[in-house]
DNA sequence: GCGACAG
DNA sequence: ATCTTGTCGC
């Protein structure tokens, strides 16, 4: 907590941001039933065709309980590890979470932004905090989510009819610029396509993690047949 | 004090 | 996040 009071100064919240980035990353985290495994995966995609140009994905543990508010903590040191597995630097970081959309206006995207140094937007499900009126149902109509007098985010409907997302500013980016560069990610799904690709990435490596401990357990590490012969 | 609470 | 049955629609 004292990390984000410390680091929250260093978020650049001035230029707009690149207004057609070349490449877009989408960065998700998959874990397993008991908790003691996670996936973490990064798919950059080529912006204009939205194809899928590069990717990384790796297993290990969480780094940190699940806390509302210090989220980061948990998924950050596995999602770094994956970015440093890139063969390519990407544009702009699309983060499965808020940016400044949070308590302390320190949220992963912010933290996933100043620690890399690139632009960043934080794009998610659900509320952690602020006030917002409902967008009306189409497309692009988006609303102002206020926190404290302040306005952190928006609240923004990629999809018609379907309930909107919640989009805030990670670092380097302008909060109109990361609205249109979510609808631009968002030609077919309510999600972006950087977080659809990023997490059926995790959830495949998750699943081959958990397959290839299971197939452990029965061997118990040792020659396959070894166990069932007779002492 | 009580409830809410990104993934 | 993950679990989980049925349901609605292209």
């Amino acid at each position: 907590m004292a990390v984000q009071e410390e680091l929250r100064p260093l978020v650049d919240l001035a230029g707009p941001g690149p207004s057609a980035p070349a490449t877009v990353a989408g960065l998700d985290v998959a874990y397993a039933e008991g908790g003691d495994l996670l996936a973490a995966a990064v798919t950059v995609l080529d912006a204009r065709t939205l194809a899928v140009v590069d990717s990384a994905v790796g297993v290990g543990r969480p780094a940190f309980g699940y806390v509302p508010g210090l989220f980061a903590f948990r998924e950050l040191p596995a999602l770094l590890a994956a970015l440093d597995r890139l063969t390519t630097t990407p544009d702009l970081l699309v983060c499965d979470g808020h940016g400044l959309a949070h308590p302390r206006r320190f949220g992963l995207a912010c933290h996933l932004g100043v620690i890399t140094g690139l632009p960043a937007i934080g794009v998610a499900k659900t509320p952690l905090v602020g006030v917002w009126d409902q967008p009306s149902a189409e497309r692009g109509s988006w609303s102002s989510l206020r926190d404290g007098g302040e306005v952190v985010g928006r609240v923004l409907r990629t999809r018609d009819g379907v309930k909107p997302v919640f989009v805030s500013v990670g670092h380097r980016m302008s909060l109109e610029n990361a609205t249109a560069q979510v609808l631009a990610l968002t030609p077919r799904y309510r999600l972006p396509e950087t977080t659809r690709t990023a997490d059926r990435l995790c959830r495949d490596a998750l699943a081959e993690a958990e397959q290839a401990r299971w197939l452990a357990g029965q061997s118990g590490h040792q020659e396959v047949g070894r166990r069932s012969r007779k002492p």
